[in-house]
DNA sequence: ATGAAAGCGCTAACAG
DNA sequence: CTGTTAGCGCTTTCAT
């Protein structure tokens, strides 16, 4: 076994109280005394138990922090920005894959109960009966998705999917598409209504088209229905989904912003590096990890209680290559027998 | 504080024994009293604390994985295939990220120790010092990096650095250039040494440029030295250095493969998308995190020890769309004053 | 099959 | 300032 604080103790002359106080109390204890025990446990290699400490302090300053999917490009900015402000606060940070499966996620949390002091959970695919259940264990801060009486971090895409919807009939195009998420994201509802509601407005025809997986999969498989919807501009769930429809409509022959106009969101590396460069909304996900986890530490100072707040950040549209006016006819594929 | 062992074992009048051993070896408990606990223990909401649980078995169950940049999509497949693998072994897996610094690693691995059975460290950044020292804490399995007397995983990137050299050489390049990675990156100087013999074979003029940021900043701020350098051919450290330098040649007005071909290292989703797509050397990443999940497990089952073993996978060029014939001339911005 | 008791490594009153 | 004494929640002999 490695060397533990007995040994310590064994080794200098004191006792073990002595040797934990010097680690966690420094001030507590003679100076000539604690540097007799710092050397020896230097000597030793000795390191503090953080399993055992947490133990007896009920503290185990780290956090759990979980994702749908690492490889979504959305969530790297959250999860760096949450990690450095965590790290401000003297907490570390695990991350965990869900590989948007409710049941990994729920088995997730339950593996980070008790080995962390709060859990923050990205857009969670669970059900709202299971996240009650749990919440008694640990304490939660919830991005991205609406839950009563926990305190949430929202993106308010909606601002960035009405600005996009305005965008595109400002460019002329009065036939419209929203490439939908997964069943269950708050995101995507949140787009849908703020997108319908402005193509309403602006006298613009919105078609929805999904659910569509969250990745440039979801975006190509989307390209025939999309192609065949008659539409001049598609807002997708995300860049992921607008970079493989651009991808899709590419190898149809159809140009962008030529023949279709495309815009994501999330303003993501791979979308900032493609040719054309994305039209696209940018999500504040730095901003998100920073106040989720100023929120969440708040919350387990408070004991796991404290009021459920509700954070909401503005989203902006930022405007690229891959939108134009709108082309005189509806591109080739579809209105050909109009 | 939440329910304890003790409480399910008062409500449900055996020994506290009895609750642990309905949990940790059901088969020892009479069927009768296990399922009468078993009901009690769901009533109260009883979960087991795995952190205590450590404390006595000396198993956590947990696996840490240390990566240098989440962001950088070269990872997401490793994460994710290590998961999946631990998973089926009954482990979880948490990660931290690293930022690029070696400060932040050690810290990383200092929390990690006694929470987790074992660590896998990819592309570390610390000095061979420093994880001697650390060897000793944890079980240790490192992924692309050579470390004597450590279980190691190797991508055999100078495989691909080898095959991606005689490609454009054969494409007629007689002038290439080598953007290199960080420094302390042993992937970056298994390319090196394998690009500069297999250019002397050939007979390839070589320059090597850096060393780089692993990034799309990195491939970008090359670009006016690769201009001026007068090759023709480029092979990249990763696929984002290639994706800057691409993205920064055309904004000079040179296309890619017409004027320069571009070639990158890891057939990341943004390589993909791109368009060229880009010609790269795949690295077997998902495989790399599976077999360091299993060889980490093996060697946290030998008690930390086991012989250090070596495993070195296979890379392959894949050939799109960013390479082809060298330009009749050097490209234009150089050698105007030949 | 179950209970009793000891202990994992550490912290936290409480004395002195 | 330092030693004593209890545990934290759980597992694990050893008895019974």
């Amino acid at each position: 076994m490695a060397v533990t604080i007995r040994d310590v103790a064994a080794a200098s002359g004191v006792h073990v109280s002595t040797v934990s106080r010097t680690f966690s109390a420094p001030h507590l204890v003679n100076a000539e005394t604690r540097n007799r025990v710092l050397a020896v446990a230097e000597g030793l290699g000795y390191r503090p138990n953080r399993a055992a400490r947490a133990l007896t302090t009920g503290r185990t300053h780290n956090l759990g922090l979980i994702v749908a999917d690492i490889a979504n490009p959305f969530f790297p900015p959250l999860i760096k920005a949450a990690q450095a402000q965590a790290r401000e606060r003297d907490y570390h940070v695990f991350v965990a894959d869900t590989d948007e499966d409710p049941l990994l996620e729920q088995e997730l949390i339950e593996a980070f109960v008790k080995q962390v002091d709060g859990v923050l959970l990205c857009s969670p695919r669970l059900s709202n009966r299971v996240i009650e259940k749990l919440r008694d264990q640990v304490p939660f801060v919830v991005v991205n998705r609406r839950l009563k009486g926990l305190t949430t971090v929202l993106m308010d895409v909606g601002q960035g999917a009405r600005a996009a919807v305005e965008h595109l009939a400002e460019l002329g195009h009065r036939r419209v598409a929203l490439l939908s998420g997964p069943g269950g994201s708050w995101t995507s509802e949140e787009m849908q209504a703020a997108a319908t509601a402005t193509a309403a407005e602006r006298g613009v025809e919105l078609t929805v088209l999904g659910p569509n997986e969250p990745t440039e999969q979801g975006g190509l498989a989307a390209t025939a229905a999309v192609a065949a919807s008659g539409v001049t501009g598609v807002l997708c769930y995300n860049d992921l989904v607008a970079l493989g429809l651009v991808s899709g409509l590419h190898d149809k022959g159809l140009e962008v912003p030529g023949d279709l106009s495309v815009i994501g969101v999330d303003d993501s590396l791979p979308g900032r590096l493609n040719r054309p460069k994305l039209t696209t909304v940018t999500m504040p996900t730095a901003a998100a990890g920073r106040m989720a986890v100023d929120l969440l530490l708040a919350a387990v100072n408070a004991g796991g209680s404290g009021t459920p707040t509700l954070a909401r950040l503005e989203t902006t549209l930022v405007v690229r290559e891959s939108t134009g006016a709108a082309a005189p006819a509806a591109p080739a594929v579809s209105k050909v027998m109009t």
